[in-house]
DNA sequence: TGAATTAAATACCGAATGGTAATTAAAAAG
DNA sequence: CTTTTTAATTACCATTCGGTATTTAATTCA
């Protein structure tokens, strides 16, 4: 065991604390007090585990995505079963948490990707990163499905990823404004309309 | 003539900057002293002509929807061309601009939806009323194609009018981070390809 | 030339922000 | 016990925020 006074907070209890706040809120509105507040630390102890305010918001939404969204990604990699079903329910169960009262609005990659605007962060470069991570998983999902007959052979696999890609980014933004399960349904059924044939 | 001193910047050009502004860096992140600096008027200026910042926002968002949304809007309800080209045409126009270095990035709408988070607040109301205006210019035009049998009879217009509006969230969204004007390209023929037949 | 009217310019306000220094409390090691 | 180590707590700081009161400049009307 370690030395000193124990914490009272575990870290990375707090830092889920800090991603639901950050997920509600987006980085500016969301305040150092909050964030007391939320994790139960006081600010000296957050400055002494995960650095200042921004440092802190791309911990948060590192550990976002990699306990959430990574291990989906993941799957849509190395998953041999057919892809088109399971790009469906992808985006229903995105839609669905969207819709879920209890989670926060919208995709917290969304929000940070439409928040972190303007020069180039550490803030930005994590968020382009990981949806550039979205992307790339969806294209190695697409040409496993081609080399598996499932698309046609000259479908545009990075063309496939980027459009149902933006579809997710498309449900944050519904989510914010309808935020209508059945619209949601209907929209994820056009954009499988589009699957080529 | 007006009596007393006259005014230095026109408000209306100053509500131009202001939409330039808050297009760029969002409401929270801009503030008042951006809004003297871009504007050319004092403070005390910017709050007699349009009230307080809230207010300022609000009547630049609407004026942005004004002068540049809503002129498209009308024209999608009223044409009667064909409505695919013009559709496709549309989003192809919003990429362009999303593409375009001149002009600030993703959709001021967009933006504003994405960044009025939680409660009622006039800035979210205004946001979800001019995202409505725009879901319904896109019904009324797919009412019409449908009227035109340009579509088929049981096409659902509302579902149709939701998905293309979300298209235009989607290129946002994209504008945000790859801004890549040939991916958004791919992005709009494959929601093209989502069509009804 | 004044009085009246309107706007610009300056200076200022309380509150809240992100971030720290100094102090106190709780545990382990000697 | 005492020392040492670590963290919680408190109080604090400079800056910046949105918003105003006050003063000064420019114009029209009488």
């Amino acid at each position: 065991m370690g030395r000193g006074r124990p914490r009272k907070i575990k870290p990375e209890q707090a830092l889920e604390a800090a991603v639901t706040l950050f997920w509600e809120k987006g980085f500016e509105a969301t305040t150092l007090n909050d964030l007391v507040n939320a994790t139960g630390m006081a600010k000296p102890g957050l400055y002494a585990a995960f650095g200042d305010k921004g440092s802190l918001y791309t911990k948060a939404l590192t550990h976002y995505h990699t306990a959430k969204a990574e291990p989906v990604l993941a799957a849509l990699e190395s998953d041999t079963a057919p892809l088109k079903p399971r790009i469906k329910a992808y985006l229903e169960t995105i839609a669905a948490g969207m819709a879920d009262e209890a989670t926060p609005q919208a995709c917290f990659l969304v929000n940070s990707v439409m928040e972190c605007r303007g020069e180039l962060s550490p803030l930005r470069e994590a968020s382009m990163a990981l949806n550039a991570r979205r992307v790339a998983a969806l294209k190695t999902g697409f040409d496993g499905a081609r080399a598996r007959n499932e698309i046609p052979a000259d479908a545009d696999a990075a063309a496939l990823a980027e459009f149902y890609s933006a579809q997710t980014a498309a449900l944050a933004v519904m989510g914010r404004t309808n935020n209508d399960r059945q619209a949601m349904q209907k929209m994820i059924e056009m954009a499988m309309a589009a699957w080529p044939s």
